[in-house]
DNA sequence: GAGCACTGC
């Protein structure tokens, strides 16, 4: 049997062999204290509320008197003031200031939205909601989310004609941007989170600018823009926005203290593991601990290592709840992490960078950093994702240490030396510098602007934004890379929530008559992957949904998983995914998709339903209408060239057709981890190439024309 | 025959 690389093989010889060397070797901590943060940090007055007040076993303090404790109330007048005085502002704010939830309000009593809306924008949509439903509650008065206060997030708008404070997503914001661009539905824009720096907050800087600067000039009702950001690096933001003015809030946390190891670790997975026992051995058994590692399989073996020594006789201290987080997860496995360990039990969460701010676990009060995170980046010249466990940065190395302080005192121990720590960049790279530009230019075109000439706040590279444009000529959106006018198709294109690539293959469907199937195949790719591939049982689960595969590929074979589900009673649907490993939770939000899918395509007039029932060449012609710079061809046992970059690549192992040697394949990604590997095949035919992409072919020729 | 962090429309 093969030996995985992590040692999380059950053989019994396995298991044995790793217990040998499972005894890791204590790690040495440097005691003294040093900065705990380079935020201040204030210690909570004892008879003060957690402004979540999640983790509370004082008497219920009324909702008012909680506003009125939150460290942003003392500062009301004076930020009324300045947002009054200023058209644009920066509001740097420290975590528990109360920033979120109180100045929408603070804005709305005094009226400075006048006779627009005040839109606050969140990077993820459960903070849109749950911010939304806790104003909601604040601003009393019987009102319920809907209301006044509103959020609107995909599949869900929950505002009326009556809402004045509405909490959306940054993509939502940007999407509505799209329809007007000069946002007039809003006389106030609050951007919150800005320094998590994400695609959509990034292209929005550029749009609300503008937007300002066009109300401007054409007299029309001002507007307000509010920059939220934890960052330290005000003056970034400050010089983008002219110079504009900044105030400082602070928060409420607790204090973390920091330690570092004294001499590097290499093995940082051992590092940590040995770490946590440091900490069970001394810490009272009430006390969580959190570690942050890199991926799927390293957090696996990690808590494989830490349940097989807790069972271990001489290891001293409470028993222990060991509990993996990461976003892959079916979702029940993932609300473990929320309950309560029993008690005289030590609950340890192990987990991807997830738990850095996607998800908060209450009850954590020592955190284990490995230092380490796993983060995909695009190389614009070759056109590859590359999937590589890389450096965290300084700032995200403050927010899980931050992760200790949410009820209490905390700790972290982080794997890494201070002089390691001082090397670390200061910032994380904004996400779109290291990402596929295709759907911004695409939206920026909308604007009619060149993404060349938009404002942005970083400028991604040239070489990202020009293959972006390239690409959207390929697709047929713009006549031309210097062109700022879409064509009809482009327009389009920009009404669907998709990779422009996607967007064309939905458009053509009806040309050949499988408007259903594209629909399906698109929207299974749009969503996180519906399969799921347990470390231990992954024969078992290709073996089990093997009748699902086509010799088509792993499109069709999706497809056919789909259709399959769809005949499934409700009842028996939770059933039928656990017994072929499927992700439930993504199927039904594939679902989903398919049917927001379905109405954009209706309102684009692309006509009837059309299906191809069995005729599935209809469907893989229609594919490479959209992705036929994804193509593939044979050169030699089991090694392909792509068409486009002659890039030398292979078939990743989970396609379908990782045994077989088709000639030539389109592919959906290339991911590049030990290898360059392939990921979503089907096979296609020359002749087809020609047909559907000529331009295209002028200048990219197969090696063989036999097909 | 090997491994896919995380969001979002």
């Amino acid at each position: 049997m093969m030996e995985s690389k992590y040692n999380i093989g059950n053989t019994k010889n396995g298991v044995q062999k790793f217990q040998m060397k499972m005894k890791p070797i204590p790690v040495i901590f440097n005691n003294s204290n040093g900065p705990s943060s380079p935020k201040k940090i204030k210690l909570n007055d004892e008879n003060r509320n957690p402004s979540n007040g999640q983790i509370n076993n004082k008497p219920k303090i009324s909702i008012q008197d909680q506003r009125r404790n939150l460290p942003v109330f003392d500062k009301r007048n004076k930020l009324l003031d300045l947002i009054k005085r200023h058209k644009t502002l920066i509001i740097l704010a420290e975590t528990g200031s109360g920033k979120t939830t109180q100045i929408p309000q603070y804005i709305f009593s005094a009226r400075l939205q006048e006779n627009g809306k005040i839109g606050i924008t969140q990077p993820r949509r459960v903070a849109a909601v749950s911010v939304a439903t806790r104003v909601a509650q604040e601003y009393g008065h019987g009102m319920s989310v809907g209301d006044t206060v509103g959020y609107s997030v995909r599949f869900e708008d929950c505002t009326s004609n009556k809402t004045k404070i509405k909490f959306l997503t940054d993509g939502m914001l940007l999407r509505e941007s799209m329809f007007d661009r000069i946002l007039m539905e809003y006389t106030v824009v609050i951007l919150d989170e800005a320094h998590e720096r994400t695609i959509h907050t990034d292209v929005l800087f550029g749009i609300v600018k503008r937007a300002q600067k066009t109300r401007e000039d054409r007299n029309l009702a001002p507007l307000k823009i509010i920059i939220m950001s934890a960052t330290m690096d005000v003056d970034h933001f400050s010089r983008y926005f002219n110079n504009c003015q900044a105030v400082y809030l602070e928060g409420r946390t607790f204090p973390v203290n920091i330690y570092y190891t004294i001499k590097p670790h290499d093995d940082y997975q051992t590092s940590c593991v040995a770490t946590f026992f440091k900490i069970h051995r001394e810490a009272p058994p009430n006390h969580d601990v959190l570690i942050f590692l890199t991926g799927q399989e390293e957090i696996e073996a990690c808590a494989h290592r830490i349940r097989m020594l807790a069972k271990d006789p001489d290891v001293k201290g409470p028993s222990v709840k060991c509990c993996t987080l990461y976003a892959a997860q079916p979702g029940a496995q993932q609300m473990s992490v929320f309950q309560p360990a029993p008690p005289n039990t030590r609950k340890v969460v192990i987990s991807t960078n997830i738990a850095e701010t996607s998800v908060t676990i209450p009850g954590i009060r020592y955190v284990i950093d490995s230092g380490m995170v796993k983060a995909r980046t695009f190389h614009p010249s070759t056109g590859l994702e590359l999937l590589k466990v890389q450096k965290i940065s300084h700032e995200q190395a403050w927010q899980r240490a931050g992760r200790a302080g949410r009820d209490s005192e905390g700790h972290c121990y982080r794997i890494y030396t201070r002089s390691q720590f001082e090397l670390m960049e200061k910032t994380t790279t904004p996400e779109i510098q290291r990402a596929n530009l295709a759907t911004v230019a695409l939206q920026i075109l909308t604007l009619e602007l060149h993404p060349n000439y938009f404002d942005f706040l970083d400028k991604p590279s040239k070489d990202a934004v020009g293959l972006a444009c390239e690409q959207l000529k390929l697709l047929g959106a713009v006549n031309s890379v210097d062109s700022i006018i879409l064509t009809p198709l482009g327009r389009k294109m920009s009404k669907f929530p998709l990779d422009p690539r996607f967007s064309k293959i939905l458009i053509t469907a009806q040309q050949y008559g499988c408007l259903q199937e594209a629909l399906t195949v698109v929207s299974l790719l749009s969503g996180e992957s519906i399969l799921i591939n347990p470390v231990t049982k992954q024969a078992e689960a290709q073996n089990v949904r093997q009748k699902f595969c086509s010799a088509y590929g792993d499109h069709v074979t999706l497809l056919n998983i789909f259709r399959e589900f769809d005949t499934v009673g409700q009842n028996n649907r939770r059933t039928w995914c656990h017994e072929h490993f499927i992700n439930m939770r993504n199927i039904l939000h594939a679902r989903e998709i398919r049917a927001q899918l379905e109405q954009v395509c209706k309102k684009c007039d692309l006509g009837v339903m059309s299906s191809c029932g069995g005729d599935l060449d209809r469907l893989r012609k229609c594919l490479v209408m959209g992705l036929f710079m994804n193509v593939a061809e044979l050169v030699r046992d089991h090694h392909y060239i792509t068409l486009d970059k002659k890039q030398s690549v292979q078939f990743h192992p989970s396609s379908c057709l990782h045994r077989q040697q088709p000639h030539l394949v389109l592919f959906t990604e290339v991911v590049q981890t030990n290898k360059c590997y392939l990921r979503g095949l089907t096979t296609v035919e020359a002749a087809w190439l020609q047909e559907i992409a000529p331009e295209y072919m002028k200048t990219h020729t197969l090696r063989s024309n036999s097909s």
